[in-house]
DNA sequence: TCATTAGTGAAGTCTATACTTCAGTATAAG
DNA sequence: CTTATACTGAAGTATAGACTTCACTAATGA
């Protein structure tokens, strides 16, 4: 239960990581309308494919974008994996902080 | 709409970037325990009260964050309407990515 | 009143990392 | 075989921003 928890929180925070930057971002935005190859990425966002290349690599090592190479050129889309696990990590501590507040409004109440 | 959509994606994009940093998710943790002083906080962070301000400053600005003054101590808790805000933004994207990634599994089922 | 405590603001340092260039590999096309 | 295309890896640069120090204000306590 606390090791787990503890995995857990490494994992989102190398997605935190990965969506705290703005090029990063935008790969998944314009992933979202579509795969994509790393030249296709390239040209968009106006930089080096082999900055793009360096991209891909933090956001599939966080399980935020999935690819595969079909000959020399490399196609790109998102994972949807990443995502579900940023979703139940907000979702879990919301409802927790949510119950929180709740406990603190009824203390206020007494005020 | 669109409009909306743009001042929404600007929201986001503030609150990732928020997030993207990990003393201030350590804040977010602490702050999770319930609310606290800008020196509660400074201390196990081992950093100090002036860069716990300037990060409060960042988190209170894309409502991560909410704080009032009473007297010379202010108090620091948690605000779930960017935690609210960052759900709709994942949960949205990923409906549409799972819909685009079932029709192109039907397509390659042709394949 | 004087000292202490809690926090803020400005300005500088310093590091992490986004991006580049260059050199290289592997596939495709002519 | 030659050339062009798609990408990768190593190494260097340059900048954003996290953190500090110092000086300051305002509230609390002795």
């Amino acid at each position: 239960m606390a090791t787990s928890m503890a995995l857990r929180i490494g994992r989102v925070d190398r997605i935190l990581d990965a969506l705290g930057d703005s090029t990063r971002r935008r790969i998944i935005r314009l992933l979202s309308a579509g795969p994509m190859s790393v030249s296709d990425l390239s040209r968009p966002l106006g930089i080096t494919v082999t900055a793009v290349t360096q991209h891909l690599r933090i956001l599939q090592s966080c399980a935020l974008l999935k690819s595969h190479k079909k000959g020399r050129v490399r196609m790109c889309s998102l994972d949807t994996s990443g995502f579900e696990t940023l979703e139940h990590w907000i979702r879990e501590h919301r409802t927790s902080w949510e119950r929180r507040l709740d406990r603190l409004g009824s203390l206020l109440e007494e005020d």
